[in-house]
DNA sequence: GCGACAG
DNA sequence: ATCTTGTCGC
């Protein structure tokens, strides 16, 4: 189940807990993504070098699919997805990409952040479309406060809304996804969203074979 | 009340 | 996100 009220409030007390700073050096970046199939959540963590763009890790989780979708409150059917497949990666990455908004959010706390408050490190939001904000240009505009909660980039023509989970400027962050778009796609991203799709065709009776069992969360 | 609305 | 194949164009 899920209880709006009580969800809202989560987000609004741990919205507090977000932290602007400058990125560190960043070697690797981590890339999160979740699938559905059946009735189940396959997530997904990806770490991949920064400078070659190249993969180093690969890491999977699969979840009963109990939370439903409802705009604004997307963490909290995706979050135990990611975290589980991030929680198995050997080589933890510098950042993390997330799909999805991180302050651009009607509570400024998109999944991108609650996922940077929860593990208490560098996070950032990446989407494929708007949630909240009007878009200024290459600026995303917060309506109630003229704040500038997120930027507008392009990677091979297509719109990618990027803002900061938590550890992170907006300035960096922008500066970092630009690095890692190819071929039109965020590759950690884009990566991480292939694996999930790949990780639909592993048979149910194989699940243990992959590290995995279906436990009720 | 109406329209918007990440994945 | 998912339901779903071929087809038009570079
Ligand atoms: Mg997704």
């Amino acid at each position: 189940m899920l209880n709006l009220e009580a969800a809202k409030k989560v987000q609004e007390l741990l919205s507090k807990r977000v932290v602007l700073k400058p990125l560190p050096p960043v070697d690797t970046v981590g890339g999160l993504d979740v699938s559905y199939a059946s009735g189940l959540a396959y997530g997904v963590a990806v770490v991949v070098k920064v400078d070659d763009i190249q993969p180093v890790e690969v890491a999977y989780s699969i979840n009963k699919s109990v939370m439903p979708y409802v705009p604004t409150f997307l963490a909290f059917r995706e979050i135990t997805p990611m975290l589980r497949a991030y929680l198995k990666l050997r080589n933890k990455p510098d950042v993390i990409l997330v799909d999805g908004h991180g302050l651009a959010h009607p509570r400024r706390f998109g999944i991108a952040s609650h996922i940077g408050v929860v593990l208490g490190r560098p996070t950032i939001g990446v989407a494929k479309s708007r949630l909240y904000g009007e878009e200024q240009g290459e600026a995303l505009i917060d309506p109630s406060t003229g704040e500038e909660i997120g930027r507008v980039i392009r990677c091979g023509g297509k719109k990618r809304y990027i803002s900061v989970g938590s550890h992170a400027t907006l300035e960096d962050a922008t500066a970092l996804v630009e690095k890692l778009c190819k071929n039109g796609e965020i590759v950690p991203v884009d990566l991480a969203h292939k694996h999930t799709q790949l990780a639909k065709r592993i048979k149910p009776e194989k699940f243990d074979q992959w590290g995995e069992a279906l436990l009720d969360y």
